[in-house]
Order: C-alpha cells, then sequence, then structure tokens
DNA sequence: CACCGAAATGAGAACGTTCTCAACAGGAGG
DNA sequence: CCTCCTGTTGAGAACGTTCTCATTTCGGTG
C-alpha cells in the first residue's frame, strides 16, 4: 500500500532513477528537480523502503547488541545500560540502527548457530561463544568483543584493566590502615575472575600480608549472594575490617548485611566495590569503587566496528581501559 | 560472497524455488530432497537473505522499541530495562527481533517524521508524539504505547493504575499512624503526574487530613533531586513523619538524606516509593513501594502488537495494569 | 553559430528471495 | 490401459531500490 519511488517518479515526471539520486546524492540533482520531486514524496507520503535499499546495498546499516543470557538476572543490568547507551548514541550519529539481542537469537536449541537478520557489524558483550563468533566472521561480518578476551585471528577486543583496578582497590584500603581484608568475588568469565583475583593477591603479598582463606568467598554477583555472603564474614570470630566486592551490586549486597548488623560503614566494615555503576551512588553511604568507563567502553566499540565495517580495519586487536578509584565514603 | 540459494539449488540439482521451501514450508518438499538440499546448503555455509525475504514478503520480523530521549538520565533506567526484557522474551518466542531506538532515531532535527527502517511494529514507552504515532499509522504500521495514554482513534494504550497504587500508598501510611505526609513527586508525562498526584490528595482528603503545600515538592525523577527535596523537608520546624515519592529512585535519594541527617527510618521517617524498581531493594532498609508488574507490561504490550501485526485487532483500547503495595522495612 | 565539456537525466539490470501457476510423476480405481 | 487425484517440482514474475552506462541538456568559448 505504501508509495513507492515509481510513484513519486510518475507523480513528478521524472525518473526513478532521478528520484533515487534526490535521496542518496542530492548535490548531483538539479534545484528544481529537487523541489518537485520532494513535493510528489510528500503529497504521497513517501519515505524510501530501507529493505529494498539494503538489498542492492548489500548494507543495512544496522548492527546488532549481543549480550549473553545467563550474563546476569536482568538482561539489562546496571553494569551494561550504560554501554549500550553508549553504543547507541554512536549508532545514531553514523545513521545505524542497533538490534539488541540475546544469543539465544543467534543459536537454536539444538546449539547451531544460525544468525536470523542481515546486519553489517556485531558487538558481543561480555560472555560469548568462539563458534558463533568465528561462523559470524565467515560470512565476513565485523565483530567487537566487549568486556571479554578470546583468542581468535585478528579479533578486536576490549577491556578494562581489571587487574590494576583490583590492585588500587586493595592498595587503597592497606592505605587505610586495613590489614584484615576481604574479597567477595563474583563469578564471572574467567579472565575477568582471574585478573580482578590476582590483582587482590599480588597486592596483599607486596604488602607483606597473607591471604586468609576464610576471608575469600566466590558468588554469584547479585546482591542477595553479596549479602548472604558478608554475613558470614561477619560471624568469623577475628573478621575482616574491610573487603573488596568484585562488582557494585556485590557490594550493595554487603552493605545491607553491614548495616543490618547494626555495625558502621566504614568505621566497622570498610567496603569497596567495582564497576561504579548507578548501583553505587544509591546505596548510602555511598560506594567507593573502581570506576569502568562505560561510556567510553561503548562508544570505542561503536566506533572500531564501524570502521571495520568501513573497510578500515585497526592494527590493534586488544584495548584496554584504564580504571579509576573513585573515593568516596564507604571506605 | 555469501552464497545464495541459486548456489545451493545448482549445488543439489534441485530449482531454487525447492531450495526455498525446504526453508519455508518443509512439509511440502520430498525427505530426500531435503537431506541433499540441507547438506548442500551446510556446504556451502548458506544461511537464507533476511533482507530479500523481507523484500518480497513485505514483512521484515522487527519491531522497534522506542524510548524517548528526555526520559530519564540514563535511557535504559531500572524502570525500562525489565519492560524490554519482557518485550525481548517475547519477542524472540515469535521469532521477532527488536530494535532499541530513541524518539530521535524517528524524528529528524527539523522535526519531521522520518522512519528510517522498515518495521513490522513499534512500541513506544513512556512519552511518545502524536505526530510520529500518526505517520507510523498511516503508513499501516501497528503502534502500541506502553505507560502513557494518548487520545488516538483505536491506539491501543497500555497503563498502570497510578491512581491506585497511590491511594493504596498513602492508605498505607496513615494506617501506620502517619498523619504528616510529604510527597515528592517527580515529573514524568501529565497522565502519570496527575493521577498519582490525585490518588495522594484524594486520600489525605478523605482521611480529613489536609495537604499541607510545604510537604509537596515537584521535581526531576532523578536520585540528586530526591536526595534535596528530602534534606528540604527535614530542615521544616514541623516536618513530615513520612513521605510517598512517585518513584523508587527518588525515594532512594530520600533517604539518603535521611541517614545523612542522622535519623532512623522507619522509626524517624518512613518512606514509601513507587515501581519496585531493582533499586528498591538496593537500599537498606529496604523500600515499601507500590509494584507495578513490568515484565506483565512488557509481555502484553508484545502480545497485542504481534496480534495487531497479524491481524487481529483487540476491541479494547486501554489496558491498565493493577498495581500492588510491596510492604518492606521502610515504612 | 558550431562545438565542447560538464551537469543532469533516463533505461534497465541487479540484488536474493517468495509465491503463483503450471507441469509432471506416480499410485489408486475403474 | 486409461483417468484422475495427490504430492513434488520448476519457471518466472515480483518486491523497491541503487547503480552503471548511455543519452540529453545546457552554458560557455572560440
Amino acid at each position: 500500500m505504501a508509495s513507492t519511488i515509481i510513484d513519486v517518479a510518475k507523480k513528478c515526471g521524472y525518473s526513478k532513477a532521478t528520484v533515487s539520486r534526490a535521496y542518496t546524492e542530492p548535490d548531483c540533482v538539479s534545484e528544481k528537480a529537487k523541489r518537485k520531486i520532494y513535493a510528489a514524496a510528500k503529497s504521497l507520503n513517501y519515505t524510501p523502503n530501507a529493505i529494498a535499499r539494503a538489498m542492492v546495498r548489500q548494507r543495512t546499516e544496522n548492527i546488532a547488541f549481543i549480550i549473553h543470557e545467563k550474563q546476569s538476572p536482568a538482561i539489562l543490568n546496571p553494569f551494561y545500560s550504560p554501554i549500550l547507551e553508549a553504543v547507541m548514541r554512536e549508532s545514531a550519529r553514523r545513521n545505524y540502527s542497533v538490534f539488541v539481542m540475546t544469543n539465544q537469537d543467534v543459536q537454536l536449541p539444538n546449539g547451531e548457530v544460525y544468525i536470523k537478520k542481515q546486519m553489517d557489524g556485531v558487538i558481543f558483550v561480555g560472555e560469548a561463544s568462539p563458534e558463533v563468533i568465528g561462523r559470524l566472521r565467515e560470512q565476513k561480518i565485523p565483530v567487537v568483543l566487549l568486556n571479554n578476551v578470546l583468542d581468535m585471528e585478528g579479533l578486536l577486543c576490549i577491556t578494562t584493566s581489571h587487574y590494576e583496578g583490583a590492585v588500587s582497590a586493595v592498595e587503597h584500603l592497606y592505605e587505610r590502615g586495613h590489614r584484615r581484608i576481604g574479597l567477595l568475588a563474583g563469578r564471572f568469565s574467567p579472565q575477568v575472575n582471574e585478573a580482578r583475583y590476582q590483582g587482590y593477591f599480588d597486592t596483599l603479598a607486596r604488602r607483606g600480608l597473607e591471604a586468609n582463606p576464610r576471608y575469600i568467598l566466590e558468588i554469584e554477583p547479585t546482591l542477595e549472594a553479596g549479602e548472604e555472603a558478608m554475613s558470614r564474614l561477619l560471624k568469623l570470630e577475628e573478621r575482616p575490617t574491610a573487603v573488596f566486592c568484585t562488582n557494585d551490586t556485590v557490594a550493595a549486597g554487603a552493605m545491607k548485611a553491614v548495616i543490618r548488623a547494626g555495625l558502621r560503614i566504614p568505621k566497622d566494615m570498610a567496603v569497596v566495590g567495582f564497576d561504579d555503576s548507578s548501583v553505587s551512588r544509591v546505596v548510602e553511604p555511598e560506594l567507593t569503587t573502581v570506576r569502568i568507563d562505560m561510556d567510553q567502553m561503548g562508544r570505542l566499540a561503536a566506533e572500531k566496528l564501524f570502521d571495520l565495517i568501513e573497510g578500515n580495519p585497526s592494527a590493534e586487536t586488544r584495548i584496554e581501559i584504564p580504571t579509576e578509584l573513585i573515593v568516596r565514603r564507604s571506605s
């Protein structure tokens, strides 16, 4: 029912080629023609059909933002939202649209890879299957991996300095005089876990402190798990005086346990988080945390993806965005 | 470069029509043919081209989820995330993909409406321009409006019972013995504001309480604004003993001000929020709030939209999802 | 006024599917 | 053995653009 370029062409007396040009390369069309064409288009309520355009151009100007389903209870947790937001902003600037998908949208129940839609590029964030990525790249679809590292020829991975971030957090606690420092480690991807874990360990070691295995709990990265873990720490006969949590949500849960136990933060227990997600400012006292610049991550991922789409492969295959310790009142 | 249906047809010796059928209506193709076709497809790495399919079918199996840019500082705030999640889940079930967009993606800087992409349907959430909706519907694209009401012929609007929710919140505070009840009203769309506002007023009136204008503050719906507003309330010589906040984020901000002032929640100041967003469980004590079933909202919006797309218009034009008061420890 | 080059326009193939319609194969029934 | 019906298959148009190449128009120059 919608009017097509041919209707417009008929109405204004030009050929469809010229009408097409009026939209895609207006400089090559005379003023007179443009006036007539736009007028005709307006009266016919014409909008160029993106599908037909994509068909011939072999380019949809769509990208996909793919999150792994198991990433978190809520698909769009406070961590990924700002990243998606940055990706959307950057995409809008470049006239791209973005699909938000789960790994499931790209993988059949039987495990087979199946890419439903044509897209010019894909950003995976967090966990991602090498098989899916491989399949995508076989089809010459550019891929950028965010917040994760996979060893694939020429695959651009953007991460943050998890290790250095953890070091700065623990160092900070040490400097504030803490000697019994716990670790609530959320379960993320192996890379992330190991790096943050190692940062904690190395810092203790460098400061001549012994890591107390009873102070170290590996848990799901949820509010509830953080709360539960902290209550366990609080029950120890010699409890830690500070904990480093590997994300803000866990830290918020930990704070709740402390407050419920009638203890003071940071006097009785200092808490440091990781991410600087929106959660860190919701809690009272506000959370000291290791800031990840999610806006930059998202923007960079989008930029690099667009470069790839436009055929400008970047030489670099790893980008590590520095973290920054944000000291607030919880420590 | 990617292989097409013709390559597969050549390789397996069947016509492209039969190959096409093997994917779209497998029941009409013999077992032998299917075996050969799938084998050929696999060896050629063939995937049906969604663009070409959309071209002839006049159907993309894409929908758009459009949020107004000014809705909040973060595009994907804790309120909209669960809704989007539900929409995505429902879409996946029906084999649709979802674009996440801003109003800007659909509106030129000069205010003109411009729908970049072909989509089978659109869900607007929150603020939405009647002009854009009108334009979409002119083009026979089904639209569902979420969390807002617009008076347009046959437009399906899904909202929650803001009024009843507000009543239940204030009623609850009254029953707990509060007589000086403040209102921190975030600025949302007129409908929402008015309904929640009115619920507050009517309840006070019904209970024979006088609304004290000094207890009523209209503010931006942000954490900071909530905090700032509460500190103002705390400075009053006769301060309220409870506040009803028209969203959880504002409530969280208010709680922070209370705690900072060294007062106790709920003993010195009870706080009730609205939404039951993720924030309500992050704060300590956990927030009493009016629950909106966002999962149901999202699911319903998607379901109704798919019905419309499939040509089954629903008779109803307004759906109001009931709220539920969730009593936690902040009141 | 003829000529030239540049700018503007037009004709028509191509993009990769689906779908309609027709043709064909093969088995059942007379 | 012929006819009819059903289940499979194939040919080719159609979907709405863009893009290449050829043609026309036009303004300026000698």
